[in-house]
DNA sequence: ATAAATCTGGATATGCATATCCAATTTTAA
DNA sequence: TTAAAATTGGATATGCATATCCAGATTTAT
């Protein structure tokens, strides 16, 4: 349903939950999560990126969270990874409704959204 | 959410629906869905066998539903061809609670679950 | 019987998500 | 000022879902 990438962004920020008041390093993070160390870095890029969690380079450097974990949802972090993508138009071209969804795709669009919601509805604090 | 074999197989199969009467070749079924021919066939063959659609091969051969529409789930196409996986125990190794599930984990299985209900709750018949 | 249409199954190719590696850069502490 | 600890970003490798190809087997119509 999510991705793998998705996955270890979700274990990332919320074992930072858990460690609000430190900086945690890359290595401590995935040791902490069981993600692999190069991949998991990759990610963390991802999420500075997108504004959910603050890098510190240097020496005592890390990574922590923007904003206090009752104010950050599951949709934000997975959204900052590997963003969810409704389905806007019928994927067929030969078709009678043109652009309107069919019964199929309405069907399957009203499952990402309802998926959706619960995502945008469950904040990390929900999950420590 | 669902895979691009799946969307692939649940053309196929509402496009069977629409033709209930005769058998349709795999070309004809490709050209009204846009499902690649070659990766179609082994669609059609994962379908049949789970027991979806019958196949008949020779001339005039073809596929053809097994059940009526009314009685055929999007769950079963899914199945047929990528079965859902439910989180059944957590990833992680190292935790305190064992093998049960983690405050996340049981929050996406939560909503696998709820897909998989709108699945199984889904029939070809409302689909046409 | 024969030819044509069609499914079957194995081998292979392609593309993208996942994963790894490393040199460069930044920052802190002594 | 220097050394160590840490992030950054680019290059590359791996694995699996997706896709293609083709020779063989089966069935129908003539």
């Amino acid at each position: 349903m999510i991705s793998q990438t998705a996955e270890y962004a979700l274990r990332a920020v919320i074992h930072m939950a858990k460690c609000r008041e430190s900086s945690l390093s890359t290595r401590q993070i995935a040791d902490a999560t069981e993600v692999p160390i190069a991949y998991l870095s990759k990610v963390l890029q991802s999420l500075t990126k997108a504004g959910v969690i603050h890098s510190h380079r240097g020496l005592k450097g890390g990574f922590s969270l923007v904003k206090p974990p009752e104010d950050i949802t599951v949709y934000d972090v997975i959204n900052a990874v590997d963003p969810m993508k409704r389905i806007e138009s019928c994927p067929l071209k030969n078709t009678s409704h043109g652009k309107n969804l069919c019964p199929l795709h309405r069907r399957l669009d009203s499952v990402l959204e309802a998926t959706e919601n619960a995502f945008r509805s469950t904040t990390l604090a929900e999950l420590l």
